[in-house]
DNA sequence: GCGGAACTTAACTGATAGGTTAAATATCTC
DNA sequence: GAGATATTTAACCTATCAGTTAAGTTCCGC
């Protein structure tokens, strides 16, 4: 069973799914209006919103024949918490990853 | 041409990727060291490491016989960027993002 | 209850991902 | 220069992805 993550990762990685993530940070939006900017079929977009549903990153509604997308920030912060967490050891001293590390393996990970 | 967005999010999608750029974080690695605490062939990880360099999450040099791996945390600044624009509008007003997004449209995008 | 709009599902296709094993390439060591 | 070690390349396999067109399904309006 993959992990939220590559789920989250996989879904960001193409950039129709990104740009369908940045129109519904304008609001609410069904598939038609969604598939609207592209040149690509509806079940095309159709797909890409399931991946984006599957990956928590969306979620959908009904409304008569149609299906609201709205966004669910929640999913993104995962992805964000992994960046943010290496990226605070990248940019700055390794050396206190390692003692962070050291520290968590009694923990467990 | 995809953009190296689309590279990184892809190359952070795999768990094995990830526990590689893991492993970086407390120091440079050669291919075996990286390869041993999984049960995948070495020409697997060989490619794993391939991906990540080619999103430029990586870079390598030449010691020897060992190609030893560092991380470049550069590549995430474009990723950690773009999720913290969206995090930014995403949990708070929504309006905020749709004002911001005519603004730019003047600019283009 | 029929026609049409909004989606979804099914069936197919070509390309890419992730893995394998076997062979090739560098580079040190002796 | 022969052998060992580190890594890559090649050839192959299977599964998944991103797209297509064609055929459902669901629900509104009249």
């Amino acid at each position: 069973m993959p992990s939220t993550l590559d789920h989250v990762f996989a879904a960001l990685a193409d950039p129709t799914r990104r740009a369908i993530l940045a129109r519904l940070a304008e609001g609410e939006a069904s598939v038609t209006e969604l598939a609207e900017p592209f040149e690509m079929s509806l079940p095309a977009v159709s797909k890409h919103i399931k991946v984006l549903e599957r990956a928590g990153l969306i979620s959908r509604g009904r409304d008569a024949q149609f299906r609201p997308c709205r966004l669910e920030p929640e999913a993104l912060k995962e992805a964000a918490g992994w960046l943010a967490f290496y990226r605070r050891f990248w940019g700055g001293s390794l050396d206190r990853l390692a003692a962070y590390l050291e520290d968590e393996e009694e923990a467990g990970p």
